[in-house]
DNA sequence: ATCCCTGCAAATTCTTTGCAAGTTT
DNA sequence: AAACTTGCAAAGAATTTGCAGGGAT
């Protein structure tokens, strides 16, 4: 639940940033600010960039780049694809990392991946 | 050669091109956009922007999010990094994927990847 | 010769800031 | 009550556009 994530990061609980939340949530991966501003039309803009910056900042929320856009990720809510940069199917693909695992002394928290290729079929044609 | 890595991407050679990627090649992963126009004072930032995007395009660049800028790496030179969300260290780490493998019938052409952790020191504290 | 690049100036869009009032804990 | 959030208005940055001239193939 929102709240709960909230305060797990020591985040005050406002409707806004439920809200907020929810748009990145429901956007599933497609999160760019300017995807996240026009579903959030209820507030100011204002708000949306500095609640940005402040679930950035906490490691609630992280910052990835899709395609040409930047887009935000709920930590440890992703999951991973390759996309045929032709016909833009796309599978699922294995997880390489798991969150918890350690890495050359790091303890990984949150990680993101995404392969972009070209598929059996439109390489033929 | 950089003359030959435009060629190869079908990209006509000039001057201004040649000395962006030049730049972003000196900049090691530090190649930010503010970084890149910095060094680029000798062209107009029109010039920089319009030859991003279509180096960009044509495959011979990459974005990724390095901290909390994005940078511009040439494709094929890049590295991952793992980095410490609490004191910003990072380490590189072997790529897991080379452009050009196959994994599911696809053929890859371009793959992001990056990874958030807390180092030692920081767990520690 | 054709098609693509470049610089310039201006418009537009995006992001940040300060401050006063309202909320959360 | 203390500390943090929010909206508004305005400033400041960053990015894009149109167009005319120059350059690459």
């Amino acid at each position: 639940m929102i709240e709960e994530l909230l305060k797990k990061y020591n985040l005050k609980v406002t409707d806004k940033r439920i809200n907020i939340l929810n748009t990145i949530i429901n956007l599933n991966e497609a999160a760019s600010i300017k995807n996240i501003l026009s579903n959030c039309k209820d507030m100011d803009k204002t708000t949306v960039y500095r609640n940005l910056e402040a679930l950035e900042e906490s490691g609630l929320l992280t910052k990835e780049i899709s395609g040409s856009d930047i887009i935000y990720l709920v930590n440890g809510h992703h999951k991973h694809h390759l996309t045929c940069t032709k016909c833009h199917e796309s599978i699922e693909i294995d997880c390489p990392f798991d969150n918890q695992d350690k890495l050359n002394g790091y303890t990984i928290t949150n990680h993101y991946l995404n392969i972009e290729g070209v598929c059996n079929k439109c390489q033929k044609k």
